[in-house]
DNA sequence: GATGAATGAGTGTTCATTCAT
DNA sequence: AATGAATGAACACTCATTCAT
């Protein structure tokens, strides 16, 4: 997947940090090539231009996205705990790509660049097929509800959690969330749980 | 509350749309200008500063973000019809003002520039009191778990339609809506019924 | 014709001679800025571009270079007088817009830009037409030869002006002209003479 | 004379092309390593930089250009005939090393670069020297009118071909020259007895 | 009160050249 | 001998802002 040297990779780090916290259009080239201690000229030199970085950047890290979670398919527990599983690795993964995901999120509104995103629409589709084959797998059993709008699910997802974390200064104040670390540890152990109960509410929660 | 004239609500309309369309740093005065159809030295007169426009325009349409709903919680019926027409409600406030959510979105996540969002800290404080208040009738008379983590109901309410409306053209082709009236009537119909049905879930079911 | 200000009109005479002296690609609008004491900014904000700049130029300054010599045809003087004093005119001309013809010679023949030319095209028609009056009336006076290419007549007396400048040096060597003055005054004097005296033989000889 | 291998007559060829085309400063060295198939770094590496390049392409070529008409001057034939010979020769001799001449043109008249042109000064000297013998036996055969400008005869030839070629879209329009072999065909036909009928007018046309 | 003209700082990019290999 | 990687300087241009009127 990756044909980047080690200065390629340092300043695409780099640069998904800063797209991430100042935005693309807020983010310069000097910046980034001070920060990656780089030449100025080096990020066109290497990727083309600053748009073609952020391409090139988009593309390196959406593979990682993708849920590998193929053997928790096929694992011998029931439906509603690999539900639980899963959710639990989705947020984990979500909270490791938070750059990236922020990055997406303004891009994916934007209409300013055009670039492609068919390999995040082929990670959502993954994404989205395994959760599929699990609630299939729970409604035949006759434990979860048969009309479950499955693509309406990692909205809830993603969604609560990247609006939790939008919301960072917030979520502290109201939770007394006094550091970083406090609000790490509440995304991975409340926040999840809490989506998890979700989800699982609406799955078998019959209305 | 608004102390400004006929141009200057021009100004802010059009920032509005090109901030949330193609992003503060995006927008340059010179395009808010000729889309107003006014001079460009106006914006610096009218509001001080590029930065300071954003400011006003922030603090100017925050306001009305807020759920007026302080009937609601008096109207006599059940706490989840409450619950049902809140969230109906909250989601339709929410797409009215998508492009004021897309800015915020950015800003509050941007290290970039340090807007004052108080005003916005207070519709949040707003909304979830009455979120809770309807919640507490409710576990009241026994009708909801007790156990309910209300500071977080928002963020499934918002998240789920930001992540859904950020993805549009993704949903747009997965589930088949043809162009954007049927993307909007999803919203208000299918999308709407979701999440109203996950929160109640959530509320109801024992877990 | 010309609506420019007193800054824009410095800006093209700097422009003229740099162009003239240096080439397109050799100016750089800084170096323009700084001849004509005017920010950097400015050639972009009164012109566009430095490409429209030079477009201007050539817009500003092609017509002047018509020979208005239109009375002269209905001079009472010989044919013969007629053409010894458009030569001499023309040479005075050229030698005038020498940094225009200059600029027009390198962009004529350049395969980098497209500049519309039209308006020089116009100007060499002109000027053509004014000559070819002459000769026919010679011819109909049976002074000159029938057969003159009076196309080629251009060429001569502009190719020889410009070939004789381009090569200064030498020529001021060869010829022995110490200084500016006496290379100009070898132009208008002893240049001027012997194209004067070779488009006379040219158009009486028979051969 | 050359010492240069096979690589660098490729890189030679390749830029008297682009020289030519679009100027010295309108060439970039990656255009005239990625047209001649080598790397950036071997310009610099084998002529030392963009301007010895130049240099070199000058020095390299400039011999070329010198009318090898020694044995024409012994001929048996009547010097006017002479002179015609001379010049068809000349305008073709130009026109193979046109490039060269476009160049040159432009150097000549720059102030940016100082390059070595005694090279060429020698090859002027030559042609000068030797179309002046000629003069001189027409003369004392009492062909020639005696007061020859010798030193002027080189810009009424070359001028007038350069100017022609300068203007090549222009006379192809006006003299309905379809295409690039018919304006060949025109420039070593009827410019080339323009220019031979113009030269012995002068030189026979006692005025 | 309102604006056209003007500006300095900063933008992304390209340049010829160098250097370690 | 030859080259891919790398660089500092310079490029044309755009930016938000200011100021005289």
């Amino acid at each position: 997947m990756t044909d980047f040297n080690e200065k390629q990779i340092e300043i695409l780090q780099v640069a998904e940090q800063l797209f991430a916290e100042v935005g693309f259009d807020g983010t310069t080239i000097r910046t980034i090539a001070k920060k990656a201690a780089i030449n100025i000229a080096m990020i066109s030199y290497y990727f083309g231009s600053k748009e073609k970085l952020l391409e090139a950047l988009v593309l390196h890290r959406i593979s990682g996205m993708s849920l590998d979670l193929e053997n928790l398919y096929h694992e011998n527990i029931a439906p509603i705990e690999k539900i639980e599983k899963l959710i639990a690795y989705y947020i984990q993964r979500i909270n490791t790509n938070r750059c990236m995901y922020q990055i997406l999120h303004f891009e994916l509104s934007s209409k300013k660049r055009e670039i492609n995103l068919d390999a995040f629409t082929q990670v959502k589709n993954n994404n989205l097929k395994l959760i599929e084959n699990i609630i299939k797998e729970g409604q035949s059993q006759g434990l979860f509800q048969p009309n479950i709008n499955v693509a309406l699910l990692p909205p809830i997802i993603i969604g609560s959690f990247i609006h939790f974390h939008m919301n960072k200064k917030y979520y502290q104040q109201i939770l007394n969330l006094k550091n970083d670390t406090a609000f790490e540890q509440y995304i991975l152990n409340d926040l999840t749980i809490h989506i998890q109960k979700t989800i699982k509410a609406l799955l078998i929660y019959a209305n």
